[in-house]
DNA sequence: CTTATTCATCGTAATATTGCAATGAACTAA
DNA sequence: TTAGTTCATTGCAATATTACGATGAATAAG
C-alpha cells in the first residue's frame, strides 16, 4: 500500500503525523536551520549550503512551503524564502502538546 | 533513489530527522498517546483501540521500540508495551531545540 | 534581440513505506 | 498431548519518497 489509513485517526493525529512527516528528512531540517539562522532571507544560496541537486531542493522548498511553513518571495530572478512565523507557532503548539506529554505515573509493568 | 543522503547532513539533523520520521505516521501517534494516557500498560489492545490489522500494528510497535521511544514486556502470550520515559525525555531535547527555534529578527523579505 | 542566471516542473529510476494474509513461535488451558 | 491465544515474522502488492537530468519560464545583462 504504502498509503496511511487516515480515516480511521483524529484529525489531531494526522497533524501531528504531516507535520513530522515534513521533518522526517535532514534536508528539509537543514533548510528550515537555515532560514531560522540566516542574518537576511536566504535564497538559492540553499543549493550551494546543502549538497543536493538544484531540483531536489526545490521540491523540499516546494512540501514546507505546501505545509505553510515558510514562505516565497520572487526577487527578480531569484527567489527569496523565509519561515513563516505565525504558522510555524502554529505548527509548534500541535508539537508541543505531543512531544511533552506526561506518562502517568501508575503500576510500570516493564 | 527514495534514500536520503543523510552523509551530507549533520548528527543532530539526522536525529532529528530519524525521530520525526517515526511520528510521521497517525497509528504510530496514536499508539504513543494510548501508551502515554492508559491507566496501566497496553498490551495487544492497540489492535482493537486502533483499527488496523495485527501484523501492521506489530511493525509500528517495532519501529518505535527500535528507536527506543518504548519498551515491551512478555507477559506469558501477552506483551506489555510502554513508554521508555528516559529515551523519550532524551528525544524531547533534540526536538524542542529545532521547533523551538526562534527566528533572528532583521530584514523580513517575504 | 541574444545570452546568462535562477528557479520550477517533468519524467524517470531506485528505494522506502504501508498494509495484510499466511504462517510460525511461545505460552496457556484442558 | 491437543487446541486455543497472542504476538512476531515473512512475503508480497500497492503506493510514496528521494534524487537528479533535462527542460521550460521568467527575468536581467549585454
Amino acid at each position: 500500500m504504502g498509503l496511511a489509513k487516515t480515516e480511521m485517526f483524529t484529525d489531531e493525529q494526522n497533524e501531528i503525523a504531516i507535520f513530522a512527516k515534513v521533518f522526517g528528512h535532514p534536508a528539509r531540517v537543514s533548510i528550515l536551520q537555515h532560514l531560522f539562522k540566516i542574518k537576511s532571507c536566504v535564497c538559492g544560496d540553499l543549493v550551494s549550503e546543502i549538497g543536493l541537486a538544484q531540483p531536489t531542493i526545490s521540491q523540499h522548498l516546494k512540501e514546507l512551503k505546501y505545509l505553510g511553513l515558510i514562505k516565497g518571495n520572487v526577487e527578480g530572478t531569484r527567489v527569496c524564502y523565509c519561515i513563516n512565523v505565525e504558522n510555524w507557532t502554529k505548527m509548534k503548539e500541535t508539537m508541543l502538546q505531543f512531544i511533552n506529554q506526561e506518562v502517568s505515573k501508575t503500576e510500570d509493568c516493564c
